[in-house]
DNA sequence: AAACTTATTGCGAATAACTCTGATTAAAAT
DNA sequence: ATTTTAATCAGAGTTATTCGCAATAAGTTT
């Protein structure tokens, strides 16, 4: 959990700024209920319903932003957009198992999966941002069907 | 490795068809060298120089069909389009470690990440397609600059 | 082997996620 | 206070991907 300060040492520490719009939008994510996860635009929306709004350049640019300071992980769900949730340590760190038709998401956990991508990084010498498995299947509704498009 | 045969036969079992199209797309990630992967754009322009050219739509239909059927699996390095490569069982199956920045990407093995990727499908009752670790971080080369747009 | 059904293709238009531009504002440093 | 320059906003622009539809052809039935 980031405080306001902290967040601002480790922009400062880049040359970066914090600003209101940067705090607002920690804010939102650490408000977010567990298992939750926000797109560029569900987070728009979020904030203009609550009277803070911020423009969606602005949405997009921070979102990034704090995906590659490792504060955020981006979530490759549904097709054709990302989703993002705070990038929180060990015992809150989860891996998805997604359905590809129906686009449901199943968190779980796994210490050794952590481990072999902190080791794996560290071994390339690579700066750790998020290791996520990401398990692409089909829900036991989806499966069934044999016929249907796509 | 599908042989065409092999192909028609998963295709029908759906009620969909072999067309010379679909082959050919096979084809061409089957000839592709070990590490390599294209995108739909990259595709297109391949089969293009090759004298079989396909059409866009059709090349991404098709890219999504068969990553949906588990013979394709989908890549998420660069930031604004997916890639794709075959999707291989145990012996060449692996994960990525890619920086967020430069888009470079290391593939690495591991069997436990596998195992646990079937384990969590099977339990959860879903048919798994493909999991993949992703490991995102920073390279030694871009790690260092302190500042620098994101 | 001809007829039939319908999945698939190709083209171009349409969509939507995301990025860029340029003028303005405001953090942080001096 | 002043200065520097990162960040914001709004809207235009870009581009990966999808859609719609007429034409074609795979697989099936007779």
């Amino acid at each position: 959990m980031y405080s306001s300060n902290a967040l601002k040492a480790v922009l400062n520490e880049k040359g970066w700024r914090l600003t209101p719009q940067r705090e607002t939008i920690l804010t939102a994510f650490q408000r977010l209920q567990k298992g939750k996860h926000l797109s560029a635009e569900d987070l728009y929306e979020l904030l203009e319903q609550q009277e803070t709004p911020i423009s969606l350049s602005t949405i997009y640019r921070n979102l990034k932003l704090m995906s590659h300071m490792g504060i955020l992980r981006e979530l490759e769900f549904a097709e054709d957009h990302k989703h993002y949730e705070l990038n929180q340590p060990s015992p809150n760190h989860h891996h998805h198992l997604i359905c590809v038709k129906c686009n449901q998401a199943i968190e779980f956990k796994s210490d050794p999966i952590q481990k072999v991508g902190k080791s794996k990084a560290k071994q390339a010498g690579f700066h750790l941002l998020d290791c996520q498995l990401t398990i692409h299947a089909l829900c036991p509704r989806c499966k069934k069907p044999a016929k249907s498009a796509s």
